[in-house]
DNA sequence: TTTATATATTTGTTTAAACGGATTTAATAA
DNA sequence: TTATTAAATCCGTTTAAACAAATATATAAA
């Protein structure tokens, strides 16, 4: 019961929702949020902090970077909700835009191979910086 | 977006969630869901004035009685939600408990039929003070 | 009219979040 | 080692809710 309170407090907030909803797409990275939602890295990370301690999401460090995924094994009334948050807000103007701008930045590469390239022309280091 | 953040804010609170569940059997007024909640008047009152707010209830009185239920022309997204919930937690302890209790309270007669009651057996009145 | 009842609202207090900006921590590159 | 970068956390402030108990309002009974 509790536990279903903060689900749904979990989703209160637009920034979560938005964020939510980009990770029904794939796990992404802080500063993949960042660009996407054009928010500051304190807001983003504070809120997917808030996600993680609701039982929303979880998340694995690669190199620098950490990203987050929707929990695998999160509560089936959670997971059920979520699916149905996602087939009804496809053509949700905000939700949609997101997506797309996703769509974007993994066509001109994200944070991750930005940097690698970055890197590369800066000197002669692999493009993976993975441990 | 901020109205689907506020319709989820509206669940997050363990009150909410049982009277909105309630609510999906049947309308029912404050003093029915005092009985079956055990929870006190102006508790019950202030979260029922959250959902209304909310979009998620509407109301209308009957005599002394104030009667609510969830609103007919709601957001699609919000009903589908709702939906959802109720099909998911017929199991939940505290839900089915509650549900249980509504039977119970519509077996033994509800508020209204109660005082309907009483004051037969206190003078001649009608058994309806419907204006 | 006065009285009783159902519900709404106010009051005063407490707690949880939200925020931007600054700082800290962890990983890796130089 | 030092420097850089991504991400987490802290700081100080502000706002929203929650609550119980008290009071106000509305309806209908006496």
């Amino acid at each position: 019961m509790e536990q279903l309170a903060q689900f749904f407090k979990a989703l209160s907030d637009g920034t979560r929702l938005r964020i939510v909803l980009l990770l029904t797409q794939e796990e992404l990275c802080v500063c993949d949020l960042m660009e996407i939602l054009g928010e500051p890295q304190s807001k983003i990370s504070r809120h997917l902090a808030y996600l993680k301690h609701s039982g929303i999401t979880e998340n694995k460090r690669i190199g620098v970077w950490m990203y987050y995924r929707l929990k695998d094994s999160q509560n089936g009334i959670f997971k059920a909700q979520i699916n149905l948050l996602k087939k009804n807000l496809s053509i949700h103007p905000i939700f949609k835009r997101d997506a797309e701008k996703l769509q974007h930045l993994k066509r001109k590469g994200r944070c991750k191979a930005m940097m690698a390239f970055k890197f590369t022309h800066h000197s002669q280091n692999r493009i993976s910086r993975s441990k």
